[in-house]
DNA sequence: ATGATCAGTCAGCAC
DNA sequence: GTGCTGACTGATCAT
């Protein structure tokens, strides 16, 4: 008797050493190839048995992938619906914002149009008119907007005026 | 020997007869009360055996309300997602028309308000002063906002002013 | 063959 | 005991 082995000896010695030693991830992570070398010298049924197990083992980790998609899918629809809340939030601030600045605006361009119409008084003629008038203003103010709420209309006999 | 049945027997006959008529649907929609009535005189086998069967019914149960729960969830997500996306297109439309109403009005503003400067022409003096000038206008246009957008300056020398 | 998904099963948790 | 849910499995479908 020799302790030296044949390659030969030593490739089916490990075939059948290894293909009990298979653990679940080596099996699964095998490929087709590597399979078939590991399945050299088994009975037909254990061919089957070790095939069906790696089956399994693929469905445990499709089954896997099929829950974490899932939850990836949940949140990230959560994620978009509160990118989306931020906005609504965002433009609707905006939106109030542009509101207030609007009818501010509004009302200095009323109390302006009312000042004007004042100051060119006279009553309006059928049709375009021209009228004439005579004027005293202190423009000083108005090249300045300050705060100033829109009142029922200016008044010409007023000292200054804050539009 | 008779043929006539006691009360009791006839209970047990009836308990016998029916325990293994005993549907899916009936096992599971049963309370524990009526389950007990149909276990008396069963082995304490065959009792773990229906118990453990009504769970297993139960349970499937319990799965499939999970999962019509999920899709519902998921569902009311993509739904709340779209209708909080039909609210920015909402929002971002009215903001874009404010926009456009601002500008037209800060157009109009600077424009009457240049036209204001140039009908009350004339050097400023230190301090408040006031000014006198005679101008030749038609008001017409300004009480009927139209159209106009914004120029560089008004023309006092032109023959309407569309402010 | 591979990957995905559904329905059913069980384990384990919470009430 | 009841109900729910994560993980696993086999069946089934599509590629």
């Amino acid at each position: 008797m020799t302790t030296s082995v044949s390659p030969l000896t030593n490739v089916k010695k490990e075939v059948v050493e290894n293909a009990p030693a298979l653990s679940d991830d080596e099996l699964v992570a095998m490929s087709v190839r590597e399979l078939n070398q590991h399945l050299r010298g088994l009975t037909k049924e254990d061919v089957v048995r070790l095939k069906q197990r790696r089956r399994t083992l693929k469905n445990r980790g499709y089954a896997a992938s099929c829950r974490i998609k899932r939850v990836t899918q949940k949140e990230e629809l959560e994620r978009q619906k509160i990118e989306l809340q931020h906005e609504v939030d965002k433009l609707a601030r905006e939106n109030a914002s542009m509101r207030l600045e609007l009818d501010a605006l509004r009302a200095k361009y009323e109390a302006l149009q009312c000042f004007a119409r004042t100051v060119t008084r006279g009553p309006l003629p059928p049709g375009k008119v021209a009228t004439t008038s005579v004027i005293t203003i202190d423009w000083a103010p108005m090249l300045l907007p300050g705060p100033d709420p829109a009142r029922p209309c200016c008044s010409a006999s007023r000292g200054g005026l804050n539009t």
